[in-house]
Parts: structure tokens; C-alpha cells; sequence
DNA sequence: TAAAACGTTTAGTACATACTAAATAAAATA
DNA sequence: TATTTTATTTAGTATGTACTAAACGTTTTA
């Protein structure tokens, strides 16, 4: 089947929004994302609704989520009343932001987690040999889970410090 | 309040099936994870579904779920008909395999995608002015995703070619 | 001031899916 | 062979949530 620009946008289009899904978000957040992303004009909230043939509620809800998420931004059209979008930066940008921030949010609650049941545990004392043997084990997979902890946040430190994640930096990195 | 060891393995086990329900997992799967994890002893399918107070089904269903992550592994007891299961290996070993293996599927999935509609794009010979423009625009994106793609590849790589990651090899990564 | 143009919120629904209880299958024991 | 023990599969249910249509609120225009 031959193909024009229009199936190919279509094709990027549903293909961003099952990746979207596949990671926990909506699919009409990837599609929009997809959407501006093969887009060379900034849309209106209509003009998207219209072209994914969905209602502009989840138009305005999933623009919203993915300005939250720095993924789009909103455009001034001098004397337009609409509300005008476009995506806020490189794939680059955007995916290496979003990525850092679910890594440095996560790497942070399971810190919390840990640190608060490593002081519920240095609080006991152990009776029985079996008691005893319990908390030390439990101390040894506190000490593994620390490591890891270590080594992620390390690497995302790399990364943060480096200010400007460009993929030219990437290919800098060596392991020595 | 006085936590006593069990209390805090049920923190431990809450936390990470609440961990699992954000990543799209199970929650039953995570509190089967963080079970085995603080269990000294491999468990069998009725001391685990005892334990957490699920049905027996559904520790069927996600014991072999992890299994086929690779989280956790059978264990055969002498003249025991039950089976029972055990945590495969470190924290680090289980996390990093299961990272790898979905960066890797994923990266895969973007690049068969973007090498299709890459393709389609060659076979379209624009008309009008504004189709060229489009399609040079295409064609720019396509460039962007290319450049982002060979980076998280180039990363990937870096940590497969090591072979054994560990958390030492991680802390002699360098950005020079 | 009335009407029109927008964006947001809400009430209702449709759908996916995790879970339970029960049926089934398979293997071991008596 | 019949019974018991175990794991898996299935049918049904409950729950969460993405989505639509409509109501609402706000700003602009006539």
C-alpha cells in the first residue's frame, strides 16, 4: 500500500500512543505527544480533537498532563483567543528530563522506605537465636539493598552534574 | 509504636507491591518479590498465599510471572511434592537483568517502528511546495530520534559488554 | 447586556484487568 | 484403583480509570 505524509503521521501518531500506554500513561497523552511532535505548527485544543477524533475534554485534561510533564507548551498567538501547544523541546530533551525526574523521584521513596524500616529494625532485640538470626539477615539485604540504592543514585548524579545531557556526552562516557 | 520483625517485613512487602502497582506490575507479584526477599527459607505456594492472604490462584499465576522474569526460581526439596520458590539472586542482579531485558525490548520496538515509517517516508515523492516541506520536516525528526536512539543503545551496550554489572564497575564510570 | 467562543470540570459509561472461588488436571499415596 | 494432595485454569466479579457528552464558568465580541 502506497502511503502518503498523512498515514505516515497516523502511523507515529498511534504508534507514540501504545508506547504511552504501555508505560502507565494515557494513550491520547502519547498520541498528542506524537501529534506535535510530527507537527510544524503549534494547535489549537480543536484542532487536536478534531484530528484524533476524540472529545476535547480529554484533549484539555491530557495537554495539561503533558505540560505538567514539560513534554508540551503553551504558544501566544497574537490576538488569538485559542490556546495554542507545541512540543517544549528534542526528543532529547524531553525524554532524558522526564526519565531523570521518574528516576530521581523514585530512587528518593524507596531511600525513605528503606531508611524508615533500617530504624524500625535497629529498635529490636532479639530474644531467641531465631529472632536474632532474622535481624541479621534482615541487615544483610538492608546492606545490598543500600548498595544498590548507591550505585543508581551515583549514576543519575553523573548525569545531573553533567547540566547539559547531550548525546555527544553520552558517547564520552567510557568505563575505565 | 514498637514494630516487632514481622510488622517490618510487612512494610517491606506493602512497599514493594506498591512499588510493582506503579510499574504497571501486579501488586500481588511486588508483595510475592518483597515476601521471598525477607524470607530466610523458600516458601511454598499454600505458605504464601497463607502469608499474604491471597487466593491460591493468584500465587499460581504470579510466582510464575516472576519466575519467568527471572525474579524468583524453583527450589526442589527432597521427597516434597509442594513446590516452593526462593529470591534468584542479589537485588542488583534481579533489578539490572529486568531493566536491561526492557530497555532492550523497547529500544528494539522504537527503531523497528521509526525503520518502517523511515521507509514509507523515502517512497513519497512531494508535489506542492508545502509536501516537501513536510517531508524535510519528517525528516528532520527522523534525524532527532535516530541521534536519541543510538545513545540509549550505545548505553545499553556499555552495560552488556561488562558482562557482570556490578555496583563497583558502576562507580568507575567516568564522563570525560 | 446579550450572545458567542473557549477551556475546564463533572457525571456517567465502557473497558480492561486483578482477584477469588470453584472446577479441572496431574501426580503421589494408600 | 480410589483417594488425597497439589498446581493450574476458568468463569465470574469487583475495581480502577480513560473517555465522552454535557454543564459550567469565564472572557471576548457584537
Amino acid at each position: 500500500m502506497k502511503k502518503d505524509i498523512e498515514d505516515i503521521r497516523n502511523d507515529l501518531i498511534n504508534a507514540i500512543g501504545e508506547k504511552a500506554e504501555k508505560f502507565g500513561f494515557s494513550r491520547i497523552a502519547g498520541q498528542l505527544e506524537g501529534l506535535l511532535l510530527f507537527s510544524k505548527r503549534p494547535m489549537s485544543l480543536d484542532e487536536m480533537a478534531e484530528r484524533l477524533e476524540v472529545s476535547k475534554g480529554s484533549i484539555s485534561t491530557n495537554i495539561r498532563f503533558l505540560e505538567s510533564w514539560k513534554v508540551v507548551k503553551k504558544v501566544y498567538h497574537r490576538g488569538a483567543r485559542k490556546n495554542f501547544y507545541e512540543i517544549r523541546g528534542s526528543i532529547w530533551e524531553i525524554e532524558t528530563e522526564i526519565m531523570s525526574t521518574i528516576a530521581k523521584d523514585e530512587i528518593d521513596r524507596v531511600k525513605q522506605i528503606f531508611s524508615n524500616s533500617g530504624k524500625d529494625l535497629k529498635n529490636i532485640k532479639g530474644k531467641t537465636k531465631e529472632e536474632n538470626e532474622d535481624i541479621s539477615f534482615f541487615e544483610e539485604r538492608f546492606a545490598e539493598i543500600n548498595e544498590y540504592i548507591e550505585s543508581a543514585e551515583y549514576l543519575l548524579n553523573l548525569f545531573l552534574k553533567q547540566g547539559e545531557i547531550t548525546p555527544t556526552v553520552i558517547k564520552k562516557i567510557k568505563i575505565s
